[in-house]
DNA sequence: AAGTGCTATGTAAGCGCTTACATTCTGATC
DNA sequence: GATCAGAATGTAAGCGCTTACATAGCACTT
């Protein structure tokens, strides 16, 4: 792009020199007028307030950041914001950063490893303070790059036990155990299981880890006809369901799915293919969308707060902005919603 | 929170000076290797980037804002980033502003025109070198404010007619007329219409006075007990319909929704009601989104290419910011979806 | 009347970088 | 061999602000 060089850059031209100038006082008053009001007599300040808007005049922002060392800027990066997972998850993170002073900037990885690294570095050359990165399976150094610059950084999503991250999220295998172990408790024997990408994707890994740990405890296993890989989306769930239906050999009795798109995709394909769920099928979803509530049968699934982990992951960088020695975020709680999509296999029953 | 003053600011200690001194050659030579490598000669630039890496340097920001003008950050202005509808617009302009070096920051209002202002503020004061807002509803002054720092703008989701500001979206006016249009064909003549709040929402002012126009020049009007406002959800959507096939009165045979999840929820709550969609009663909703086509019947409804306008207002600004002329953005498309929700009412057929 | 402790303001030294301009050097041209 | 254009590098002047420190002014004490 047009690298531009000394172009007109939105200042009016007035500095803080004409400010005080106009006012009457020195340019270190206009700054405190500005920055710590409490320090300047209220006569003044007001003459210093209404100097700045006859002329138009506000902190540059450049030279305020070199003088003050101090850019109030965050960033957070996240895979996309075509998932509403993550896009609340920045909206409470805004929201809370915000309301003390700091502004976010946003990154997006695409899911490419490459790109997160890129948008990383950009944000680091940007001048941001803190930085929130969703999931911790990164290019190699990356974590390294941020502390050396002295940067706060907190991994979110994620929670696996023995991290050297700080981090905020749930324990995803943990919470796919929960899943299992309700599948297993009504009865289930025969498990399918539909889920996003996983690759340099440690949420999805762990999800699908859990899944098959608690199977293997029970000395059983998925079989590959049964494991569909592909876009988060209904229409993949739909085809997903399809074809583990078609696939030779026994059906299986329960459906687990990495998040609610692609469960209720299984659900309106099984209503379509004519099975009863969860008389025939049980189909299980993760996230808890609005219309998890909504679909028939309504729709078994984990809940949890992304707004939270926004928010904490920002009371955490807020803590050490302040230089606050925070404490490590203890795992978020998710929960098992038990809707009607779930119950007992027919053939046990 | 912490005011932090004079504190430790993340740069390792090294400045330019000292890999240039470690490098064997200027400051001016060093900042060239960066920003114009092939200003310098291949194995002066290795020399000068090796010793950045080994002393972990990377151009500070400030000084490198302060010197040059150029922040390389825009921002965006959006109600909330809890609306799929926004996110998508968000995350388009990020990536294509990220392809030419722009990074994005981000501002929610929360529908609320004060936190519009102030968010709008802060980001001047952050040095947003190009700002896109959604709507054109604000605080009186806004505009004037982002234009007399000179900081390009742009409005996204209104196209009116007639607006002073340069804007990227559709005319949604004409769009909830072409709604009527297509239901007037069918033949109906009662109609309800269930939107979200209106309050500082151009778009939404627009949508409602598109649909009483197109009802007007056939001198037909909506009943007050037959027009809901209240949150964008499945379950306002739910609540109003009821409320609506509740009221005294003729009973409206066509339900136009504000957006999608209005519209699904009014889906649902016919189903619950014993109602047949569209036999009894059609139902139109705004968006397309996913969902849509999978509901029992599919949703007519209005696609709009969010994307397309966080692409078309990110191109708009950079085409400012390289100091183009740009041409004013012409109004997005918006095109009405037939699917099953809608046909003719009974009682004409 | 001199001393004391505040508070409000001013002085001026940078913060770390970019870039216009000056300088040096190279190789080609006359 | 002198001249010159052009490329590569260096010099140094800021960019606009914040803040440590110095100073002045004031209301009290003693």
């Amino acid at each position: 792009m047009g690298r531009g060089g000394r172009e007109r850059n939105g200042q009016t031209g007035a500095r803080a020199l004409d400010v005080a100038a106009l006012a009457g006082v020195s340019t270190a008053t206009v700054s405190r007028a500005f920055n710590a009001p409490e320090k300047v007599a209220p006569e003044i300040r007001e003459k210093v307030l209404k100097a700045a808007a006859e002329l138009g005049w506000m902190p540059h922002p450049a030279g305020a950041a070199l003088a003050s060392r101090r850019t109030w800027l965050a960033g957070v990066l996240i895979p996309t914001l075509d998932n509403d997972v993550f896009a609340s998850q920045v909206g409470a993170l805004q929201t809370r950063l915000s309301a003390d002073g700091v502004t976010v900037l946003i990154g997006c990885s695409n899911y490419d490893a490459d790109q997160a690294a890129n948008q990383v570095r950009t944000m680091l050359a940007r001048g941001v303070e803190a930085l929130a990165v969703v999931g911790e399976s990164h290019r190699p150094g990356l974590f390294e790059t941020i502390a050396a610059r002295g940067v706060p950084y907190v991994v979110t999503y994620s929670h696996r036990p023995g991290s050297p991250h700080p981090s905020v999220g749930f324990d995803n295998a943990a919470a796919f155990r929960r899943i299992a172990r309700h599948l297993l408790d009504l009865g289930h024997r025969d498990f399918a299981l539909i889920h996003q990408p996983s690759i340099d994707n440690d949420r999805v890994v762990a999800r699908i880890e859990g899944l098959r740990a608690a199977l293997a405890e029970e000395g059983m296993a998925l079989r590959p006809q049964h494991v569909r890989e592909g876009p988060a989306s209904i229409t993949f769930g739909r085809q997903s369901l399809r074809s583990i239906m078609e696939a030779a050999g026994p059906r299986p009795t329960a459906v687990v799915c990495g998040n609610d798109a692609l469960a209720i995709g299984a659900l309106i394909e099984a209503r379509a293919l004519g099975m009863s769920v969860p008389e025939e099928l049980s189909i299980t979803g993760f996230d808890d969308v609005a219309m998890a509530e909504q679909t028939d049968p309504p729709l078994t699934t984990m809940r949890v707060d992304n707004a939270e982990i926004g928010r904490q992951a920002a009371d955490y960088l807020l803590a050490c902005l302040a230089g606050r020695p925070p404490p490590p975020p203890p795992p978020l709680e998710s929960r098992l919603i038990l809707r009607a999509s779930t119950g007992a296999p027919a053939r046990t029953a």
